[in-house]
DNA sequence: TGGTGTGAAGTGGTTCACAGCA
DNA sequence: TGCTGTGAACCACTTCACACCA
């Protein structure tokens, strides 16, 4: 199989062809006319448009209920990424077991960033912690934040935030489950 | 503090206080003109709106690495939803450290539903048995699917999914992040 | 012939701006 | 006077439709 079609791309994706071949032309011409997209050139073109040639190192901030949790999984390693460090305030307190990922003192969060030059970060702090933590991740260079805690965070323009709200998630369905 | 305006509301939920009205405007008329809204006339209007006047009972799918992670998070219960029980091909091999929800084999899946009456269901099944999974759960009742899986679910449209998928949240981030 | 690339049309959601009411 | 409720204007994204090319 050497090349794919919008329309089966499209299909795939739970999106409409057209959809998916104008979202392409935003960022260059991908594919041959009559024929369709190279596999091979596609996946590396979308690749290097993500920033996806080399390993992103994360930090993962609050090793609590979730933060531990989302530690246990290793769903993020196999799409490029590695958690390299976890931080949290009370780093003797957390549950290791099935964590191979070091549990730091928040302490030493800086530093560990400046050094490894970490840009991502999972913020998985109680809400009232958040904004805090945030300035702290900001201030040590961290530009992009998957933020799972339930609070509206302040940042500079420069700094994105992505939010994962499970409880948001669940009431939302809930929503459309309530009429029979 | 009885009142509220919709533009506290607003910097609260990082919206524009027009839209916020507007939303509200969408399910009828909770404020008063030149007051604001009443907190506890809006507090159980929307609750009635959400369906979330009584506890809703959720099950869980696949108890593999980010399933039994989110059975340890507790962060549903206070949001009013109970994880009344999870899932798994291998019932046996899920480590239960941690985790009070029972943990039953798939096989039980379709009778529990159907006499618990659950509409809600968490799938963090594998990828490849998603869409079987999913079409167990419909058949069984449930109307509201949270799919963590990394797929495409096939539902009748009385059927919603919201699909969270944690390595696509990265990728969005690290996008914004690749450059200086 | 088949399927991309892309202007143009359509659609839905957001913001404005202000009338109207406590 | 203050703040909601809401038509109208606006804007961004989606879909259509077809020219163009392998």
């Amino acid at each position: 199989m050497e090349t794919v079609s919008s329309s089966a791309l499209a299909k795939a994706a739970g999106v409409k062809s057209s959809q998916l071949r104008k979202d392409l032309g935003y960022f260059g011409q991908f594919g041959t006319r009559g024929l369709g997209y190279s596999v091979e050139e596609l996946l590396t073109a979308i690749r290097e448009l993500l920033g996806r040639s080399q390993f992103q190192p994360v930090v993962l901030v609050g090793a609590g209920n979730l933060g531990s949790a989302l530690l246990r999984y290793s769903g993020f390693e196999k799409e490029g990424f590695e958690v390299v460090a976890a931080f949290d305030a009370f780093p003797d307190s957390v549950v290791k077991l099935g964590i191979s990922t070091p549990v730091l003192a928040i302490e030493e969060m800086l530093a560990f960033i400046r050094t490894k030059e970490v840009r991502l970060a999972i913020l998985c702090v109680p809400a009232e912690n958040a904004q805090e933590v945030t300035n702290d991740l900001v201030g040590a260079g961290v530009t992009g934040i998957l933020n799972f805690s339930p609070s509206v965070l302040q940042v500079p323009d420069a700094v994105t935030v992505n939010n994962v709200d499970l409880a948001v998630e669940l009431e939302n369905l809930s929503y459309f489950v309530r009429e029979e």
